[in-house]
RNA sequence: GGCCACGUGGCGGAGUGGUUACGCAGAGGUCUGCAAAACCUCGUACCCCGGUUCAAUUCCGGGCGUGGCCUCCA
């Protein structure tokens, strides 16, 4: 069965073909890695670590090479190592740490590499060296620069055209510039910047051509799939190609390139100033959304509920739906024995250009089949487990932050109450059953005795 | 202002030129001391206006709305 993938580039669903099924190449812009990760930065972290598992499942887990960087250079981490008074290597390392933190407790992988900005810096000069000699790039004042015009293609994945931007500019053009869309490569630092020696003086690079050089580095000049966010279409992933084809003679960077819809929070726009900013570490740790605190799987399963190029809603009743079907599965999953091979609707609807919706509702089908399939309860718990939303946790791991969670106090409750129910007395017996209520514990009294579980 | 995306039943959310998505919530039923769980049944949705078509929610055009990029913010 094939693989499709919606290619930016070609706006259309494609079957994807590998350059080589041995190595399966996928780059993802990471994080700038100046303040924690917000909610929205976490789709792209989710939607490609489904990819990547989709591709490690089709290709074989040694046939796939997934990078994602760290960019560890950039002005906004000046600005913040200044405003902190802390080092710029303590702020990046330690933003850095906190980032894969939160990416595995969504249930994401680590990528196969995460090359940083700092790790690569001769292959940076290098490429913007190589840019010079090819004639797509200029020295101006210290800075270099990428001259647009050079680039025929320019504006091939965005499809803007250089009249278009010309007219829709608003910026000030800097006076070096030769054209208003020439983007900067390299630029001076002074003694309280980073920066290193290159042959056009003391200096950092600009944004984008990190991208292109640790690509290059780490994924070859020309690789099979590119990822991020839609707001990194343009100027972002139209200069890094402008870059890499310019220095790889004009041999296309990526096959395909993929990019996540924008998310939103309870309808409005996610900002400081509305007050409705949020961090990954916020949604796990503290209770700012909703009141309370939310396991990084439900959080991952809530993100997966819609297709990943859609805009999404980020919502607390969202939330409240993607707990109560982990809570649900987590009761009967718990300890349960898990197949071998993944259900091919699933796979199906995954292999159609990544739509989890559709997964899911596969997944809801063997869950009401596996009450009396134990094959369908396998298949479920190996889908869950293959998506990274379910790795055999107990039912009260996802009720992460509930107030009152004293399984012995639980458990004596349920005790007294039966002794009620025994004595006939069904007043008391379901007296104690709405005090376990406002626990968020609800009962069920089966043919081999009571049982409990958490609700939302 | 320019370019682009999206608009589906109470909510979430796929998909399709003509046939039930699916989930949550809700209604009724079986079961139960009563419940819960489980099972059965129920909603006839596709922003507005034109056009193409035997037939459009699905294609085309226009409008409205929301959002993105163009500008530091993902």
């Amino acid at each position: 069965m094939a693989l499709t993938i919606y290619n930016t580039l070609a706006r259309e669903k494609q079957l994807f073909t590998p350059i080589d099924p041995k190595n399966v190449r996928m780059y993802v812009c990471g994080p700038t890695v100046y303040d924690y990760a917000h909610i929205g930065n976490a789709r792209p972290v989710i939607v490609f670590d489904v990819l990547f598992r989709l591709l490690r499942h089709i290709y074989g887990e040694e046939h796939v090479t997934y990078v994602r960087n760290i960019t560890d250079v950039e002005d906004k981490i000046i600005a913040r190592a200044v405003e902190r008074k802390v080092s710029i290597r303590d702020l990046t390392e330690g933003t850095a740490k906190i980032y894969q933190e939160d990416a595995l407790a969504l249930g994401c992988l680590a990528p196969t590499l995460e090359p940083r900005v700092t790790e690569t810096m001769p292959e940076i000069v290098a490429m913007i060296e190589r840019l010079v000699a090819n004639n797509h790039a200029y020295v101006a004042e210290g800075h270099v620069l990428f001259h647009v015009p050079s680039d025929p293609d320019y504006g091939k994945l965005s499809r803007r055209s250089l009249d278009e931007m010309i007219a829709g500019a608003r910026v000030e053009v800097a006076p070096y510039k030769k054209n208003p869309q020439d983007f900067i490569l390299w630029k001076p630092s002074d003694e309280n910047q980073p920066g290193w020696n290159s042959p056009w003086g003391w200096g950092r690079p600009g944004w984008h051509i990190e991208c292109s050089a640790m690509g290059e580095k780490h994924l070859g000049e020309a690789f099979d799939i590119h990822g991020g966010g839609i707001d990194l279409q343009f100027p972002h992933h139209e200069n890094e190609i402008a870059q890499s084809e310019g220095a790889h003679h004009g041999k296309p960077l990526a096959n395909y390139w993929m990019h996540n819809g924008f998310l939103q929070v309870e309808g409005e726009k996610m900002s400081k100033s509305l007050g409705n900013f949020i961090t990954i570490r916020e949604l796990l740790a503290e209770k700012k959304f909703g009141g309370q605190q939310w396991h990084g799987k439900v959080l991952k399963l809530a993100m997966l509920s819609t297709h990943y190029r859609q805009p999404i809603d980020w919502t607390v009743d969202r939330l409240v739906q993607a707990r109560s079907m982990l809570l649900d599965w987590s009761r009967v999953l718990h300890g349960a024995p898990q197949s071998d091979d993944l259900h091919n609707e699933l796979l199906g609807a995954l292999r159609d250009d990544l739509n989890t919706p559709g997964a899911l509702a596969v997944l809801h089908g063997l869950w009401k089949g596996s009450h009396l399939s134990i094959n369908d309860l396998r298949s479920l718990k190996r889908a869950l487990n293959f998506l990274g939303v379910y790795e055999d946790e107990k039912q009260v791991d996802f009720a992460v932050g509930y107030e009152v969670l004293d399984v012995s106090k639980i458990e004596n409750l349920i005790a007294e109450r039966n002794a009620a129910r025994k004595a006939k007395n069904f007043a008391e017996a379901d007296r104690i059953r709405d005090e376990l209520s406002t626990m968020k514990i609800a009962i069920e009294d089966g043919p081999s005795g009571t049982t409990w579980k958490v609700v939302s």
